[in-house]
DNA sequence: AGGTATTGTTCGTGTTACTAACTAAAATAG
DNA sequence: CTATTTTAGTTAGTAACACGAACAATACCT
């Protein structure tokens, strides 16, 4: 609809085209993750959790999720000793979700994994437009984090 | 990890930007899709769907799904009147898919509210950094599509 | 015609995510 | 210091989503 040419590259506006990349990058991250046993949720989980400790509560607002659904997927993770539960000393209600050694092993190879893919898809740019795009994603995306108070 | 000073931006690299950015642009869509009754995938699907008429295999290769998958995802969104399977004149095994009236309208104020939101995001950078920005993306998905040969 | 490839569906399974209702502990009020 | 309210997390039930394996039906090929 917005291609006015037949055969060459549809040139898609901005819009489009970051719908376009959240894709391609979800996509990759999904195969690379698959192939280590992990869902996307669980390897941003991972992410989030590396070397912090953190309740179930500020993990469902980091990842946006609902309460509920942490629990599962803590479960789940828990289960196959990604992650563990501990319990937290001066509140006893309180949980605090640590990454395992080995919940650190799996998420090191994906990370080193996506490292290789789609820095060899970033490195089709040139330098400075790498480093240009670098910095036009780091504003949206702190410009995203402010306005919906995600508790990075 | 990647993190030395504590309260300003972390400022990620080109990876992690990809990553983090990707987060939030599925972040916007699943929430704006979501006001309007419809999945990510779904609105995907209709996206794909807008104006042609394709197969079952097709929209699978496309959304890079199983086609046990696109049979579910076409059986809900015909279900809720989005969506249609037509026989195909010719062959009487194919099906084509086409988005209805309603499917049509659906995605277009989806694709409207999308427009606003992520308009408004990118609005934050200067008009020579959207288009630098815009290029680079296309660039990117270019060489994704290519590589991967997905069948856009 | 007979075998093979392709198109799409069905079935069973597991993950993900939601809401609503719940328990238990903590914080606050009176 | 109890009584209420808020908060943290879980449970239960539901639905979407995605997969693989097995299947039916049709098309293609030689």
């Amino acid at each position: 609809m917005t291609d006015s040419s037949p055969e060459n590259a549809p040139a898609p506006d901005l819009v489009d085209g970051l719908m376009q990349l959240s894709f391609v990058v979800q996509a990759i991250l999904g195969r690379l993750a698959g192939e280590h046993g992990l869902s996307v949720t669980q390897l941003r989980m991972l992410a989030v959790l590396d070397d912090r400790e953190i309740g179930m509560r500020q993990l469902a607002g980091i990842l946006e999720l609902e309460k509920s659904s942490v629990t599962g997927l803590v479960d789940r993770a828990e289960r196959r000793g990604l992650v563990r539960r501990n319990a937290v000393p001066g509140n006893r209600r309180a949980v605090h979700v640590t990454d395992t050694e080995d919940g650190r092993a799996v998420v090191r190879l994906v990370r080193e994994a996506i490292r290789a893919e789609i820095g060899q898809l970033a490195g089709t740019l040139s330098d400075s437009r790498q480093d240009s795009f670098r910095r036009s994603m780091a504003a949206l995306i702190r410009h995203y984090v402010a306005e919906h108070d995600i508790p990075l």
